[in-house]
DNA sequence: ATATCAATTAAGCATTCGCTTAAATATAAT
DNA sequence: ATTATATTTAAGCGAATGCTTAATTGATAT
């Protein structure tokens, strides 16, 4: 068999260049797919295939309006990103203050 | 072609639940591929992969002692996750502040 | 009714991924 | 020298990914 991943996985979704751009441009605010895709030199299908992966991980969510489709920013996921990295942060910090220690001790 | 990708993208490093896995075991400390390796229930080459795709973008360093190769983590490129999802943790935290007043109002 | 516009779904394709088994490398032990 | 141990490299395979073009769906405008 193959791996669970990307429909259902945030690290996953995040994992893609193009859907990590999307969410940046969506803490803008709402947007229609034709205003998210023209920054992309790439088709329509391919965004909107991105936008659906981000949607089943529950990072955008979609509102309807006459034919246009609305996207907007659901951080909520994130979370569970910025929970995992959070144990690591403490690693870096560390290093960190060991180097303050080590260029207070040299002044 | 293809994506540039997994070798090269601490994004896609971290996208597989098993070299998440892998890195959260490392936070206890340096540890030779048998170690690491065997809570998994996975062929020892399959590790010995996954800990190369997390060599090649640096978040684990190998030594070499005797027969064995021990791999300690170096988090610093978490980093760049880290910083990209602050930039959305703010939403999160506005949520939760507004959460927060309207708890105040109702008391 | 029909043509237009916004967006998705379908089908297909090349590439990458995660895994496996088998073979190779390198060090240590006998 | 041979054998055992630790790990990687090689080859191959099925499934998933990211894209494309063509066909649909649905809503608006004429």
């Amino acid at each position: 068999m193959g791996r669970l991943s990307a429909n259902t996985d945030v690290f996953a979704a995040i994992a893609d260049p193009t859907r990590r751009s999307l969410l940046d441009r969506l803490r803008e605010g709402e947007q229609p797919v034709k205003e998210l895709a023209a920054p992309f030199d790439m088709s329509m299908p391919a965004i909107s295939q991105h936008l659906s992966v981000l949607c089943e991980v529950g990072l955008v969510i979609q509102r309807r309006v006459g034919r246009q489709r609305f996207y907007r920013l659901n951080p909520e996921p994130l979370k569970q990103v910025a929970d995992w990295v959070a144990y690591y942060e403490r690693f870096w910090q560390d290093k960190l203050a060991s180097l303050g220690d080590y260029l207070e001790e040299e002044s």
